[in-house]
DNA sequence: TTAATACTTAAGTATTCACTTGACAATACC
DNA sequence: GGTATTGTCAAGTGAATACTTAAGTATTAA
């Protein structure tokens, strides 16, 4: 197995978590996630935007499989979810693992 | 040391090296890469963009870190930058690391 | 039941950003 | 020298998207 099997879906998964990651104020959210879960009115508190821009920013969010959020009564809360993070990490180890097997490989040649 | 410290402008590099890798043909780009170096031209070749696209993306690459070029003669060369790639993984660990530290602790009072 | 809280949704705006075009520069080739 | 190759730069365009406003819903509290 050169790399991680290319499932069907996963290419797609790729795209939406590395654009959710793109935006600064999305990994705001996740830094801050990271201390505990916490709902969206609290999440929004500290950042200078409207509490609809981080209902949007949640919903990127949960789609890319980064946030994982409950419903109980009226409030919702939010907590990371380890999935989005999996396939960020997996795609970055990937193109590593290639690029560090591919300087070892010239490094033989050169010894020779 | 509960996390990566806080140098200054690292937080900078973090939005540039995230922002990069937001977008699908930088990832393209980092994808071909990884297998070796490559000229300007022949990483165009089976983007359907025009070469000029392809240079800026190389340039917000470079400027993040995620890439290392090198002009000879009139060819410039492009190789992966593993610097980029450890601001990424850096972040994303640090992440992981604190949402598991979280849980660890709770399983903890949970036991009692 | 009235009021306050905690979101939710839709529509509009303004900016960012990927991409193209076209002109230009430097190097290799004949 | 003349010509093709390889890349660079600047300005402009169109689409994506972060954000606001405003109106609405469901839940809790008084």
């Amino acid at each position: 197995m050169p790399e991680s099997k290319a499932m069907p879906g996963k290419q797609a998964d790729v795209h939406r978590v590395f654009h959710a990651l793109g935006d600064p104020t999305r990994r705001l959210i996740l830094e801050k996630l990271s201390a505990g879960p916490v709902s969206v009115s609290h999440l929004a508190a500290p950042l200078n935007i409207t509490l609809a821009a981080v209902v949007q920013h949640l919903q990127v969010l949960e789609d890319s499989g980064l946030v994982h959020t409950e419903k109980i009564g009226r409030v919702r809360t939010c907590r990371i979810d380890s999935a989005g993070l999996s396939v960020a990490e997996q795609w970055l180890a990937d193109r590593r693992s290639l690029w560090e097997k591919r300087l070892d490989r010239l490094g033989d040649v050169l010894d020779e």
